[in-house]
DNA sequence: CAGCTTATTGCGAATTATTTGCAAATGGCA
DNA sequence: TGCCATTTGCAAATAATTCGCAATAAGCTG
């Protein structure tokens, strides 16, 4: 079942409705790669309804986050823009950040669950989440620097 | 050597001045716990000096982070609003935060080495810096509720 | 398929953390 | 003690995101 189709069914089933809009903010996301920003979604999705407002797509945007369909995401290079996990918030991965290329690898690791049962027992505490990020650079950009993408 | 000391040291060398406010802000930054963001090492330094200005504390803050007296960090429940950790850019460390009393916990697990080197084996890649945060309840929170303090 | 109700949108203004420009103040060497 | 570059205070600028509100349009209902 497509992101769309999942949406739909869900904002159906609360009384809300699929507008024109909310369906193109959903293709937006399936299509960007990485994990765009508002304003990526916005030019993206001004491509087909130059009439959308940027404010739409941030509504748009945390309504799809409190029901779990994005997670939103900061990264330290640039912490004050927003960014959008379109796998959501129920699958859980880290991210890698490169610093050149600005692209974002997720990857798993199961020596987390070691970090986190490691300071559960120690510090007697309870790790509801875990926000791990690695910065550096991507092969690509080891051998061959300077191919900087949107920030 | 005393923070102070420390930093007196550099500025000098760098035909810097150590003002007051400078001063005041390292002492601040020394009996803060935790990791203050701006606003409140500001509060703390003006019961000294009333008339120092807030712009004069990020600043400074900015001046100390550049020679890595101080690291920012930003926290997922708060992200727009920039900490200060006084342990210094050089040290390494990770983070737990609890979200009842917004304490936060640094802590350091030798896995973290290890996750480190599987990504750079399986992508190629290098990685230069690492952010982990846990978020959870502290050992406190977890019994008694409710103990919220500052942001 | 036209009407109706109310969820959603567009727009512009508000918010908030942080930064900046500039004239006035001051640290610390001569 | 005076000089002058570094720092400060102040007020205005920035920039991402949010909010209020009147206008629009989903999608039941008849």
């Amino acid at each position: 079942m497509t992101l769309i189709q999942q949406v739909t069914e869900r904002v159906r089933g609360e009384g809300g409705r699929m507008t024109g809009q909310r369906r193109l903010i959903l293709e937006a996301l399936e299509n960007l790669s990485g994990h765009p920003t508002a304003e990526e979604i916005y030019a993206r999705v001004r491509k087909e309804d130059a009439e959308i407002n940027l404010s739409t797509v941030y509504r748009t945007l945390r309504w799809l986050e409190e029901s779990g369909f994005v997670a939103p995401r900061w990264f330290e290079d640039d912490h004050r823009r927003e960014r959008f996990d379109a796998a959501g918030s129920s699958d859980d991965h880290f991210h890698f950040r490169c610093r050149t290329c600005n692209q974002i690898i997720e990857f798993d690791d199961p020596n987390l669950e070691i970090v986190k049962q490691a300071f559960e027992t120690q510090y007697l505490a309870e790790v509801e989440n875990i926000t791990l990020v690695l910065y550096g650079l991507c092969a690509r950009c080891k051998i061959q620097p300077n191919q900087a993408q949107g920030a």
